[in-house]
DNA sequence: AACTCACGCAACCGCGGGACG
DNA sequence: TCGTCCCGCGGTTGCGTGAGT
């Protein structure tokens, strides 16, 4: 017996995506929604797997993602989720709207994880290290740049005992969004790190701006009749729906894009 | 210029869980 | 209740690239 596998590996492409398959994903999604990705390869005319799909337009294309490095609000943000849920990437990706789980994990193996070391902070438990007793404290910020400086509440309680719900608490506010010329601060400093690759962007996005439209106002569009209609992982929780109604002209669809950080679509 | 090494990120893999018949 | 299918998650891998020698 056993499991089947996702796909049949033979015929079936692994590697690094082209900008001709992005192109046909986000052609088929766009015009057709994901309604089933298994099914969605075949259909769109690409030799992948379905989860390999999913993948590539969870992380890499959907439109609401931002791009670039995480701004000093985010990480913080990261680190307080982190603390509260453990490595639950895909939660702690639905508090930060246009980023992925895979990104936000990559981003704390190789920069918060090492921030953190450095600090003489215990990543996992978020504790003081045993062996730099001198940094224990109830909140710090410490670091030799200040702009590298990160303030870490030191974890009191189990992550496998806290459940948070899907509005964001009080201590959460109080404790990451610190200020709000910060977060324009930041949100600035993001618009600058956005995407530098807006050439290969502009290709893909480039016939998909019309047949988006045409899609969007199309009652044939998709299972759920929207594009993203409940089924985006990560950030869908906390996602206002995009839907035909709302994204019917093109004024309310490109303040919805900066909505979410999507600042530069080629649209 | 050529080589090595370290780093960061995209993509893959395997498993768990929910939905459904 | 059980088996199957599919999706999503978390851990891991491997490749591209830039820095250092």
């Amino acid at each position: 017996m056993g499991r089947q596998p996702c796909c049949d590996k033979l015929g079936v492409k692994k590697g690094p995506w082209t900008a001709e398959e992005d192109k046909k994903l986000i052609n088929f999604i766009l015009t057709n929604g994901h309604c089933c990705w298994r099914a969605l390869p075949k259909l769109a005319g690409l030799r992948r797997c379905g989860k390999s799909c999913r993948l590539r337009w969870t992380n890499y294309l959907r439109p609401d993602l931002k791009r670039g490095l995480l701004s000093h609000d985010e990480e913080q943000l990261v680190i307080d989720l982190h603390a509260h849920l453990g490595n639950k990437w895909s939660k702690i990706a639905s508090r930060l709207p246009g980023r992925t789980d895979n990104e936000i994990k990559n981003h704390w193996n190789t920069h918060i994880k090492k921030k953190l070391l450095k600090m003489g902070i215990d990543p996992m438990t978020h504790q003081p290290l045993p062996q730099e007793p001198s940094n224990i404290g109830n909140s710090k910020t410490i670091s030799s740049n200040p702009a590298d400086a990160i303030s870490v509440e030191p974890k009191t309680t189990n992550t496998k005992d806290v459940e948070i719900s899907g509005t964001t608490t009080e201590e959460e506010s109080s404790s990451t969004v610190t200020d709000q010329n910060s977060s324009m601060d930041s949100e600035n400093h993001l618009i600058d790190n956005i995407y530098n690759d807006d050439e290969l962007f502009s290709y893909l996005w480039s016939d998909e701006t019309t047949k988006a439209e045409a899609s969007w106002s199309d009652s044939n569009f998709g299972v759920g009749g929207t594009l993203y209609d409940n089924n985006i992982s990560g950030a869908d929780a906390d996602f206002p729906i995009w839907s035909p109604e709302r994204i019917n002209d093109e004024k309310m669809f490109l303040d919805y894009c900066q909505d979410f950080g999507v600042h530069d679509f080629g649209f």
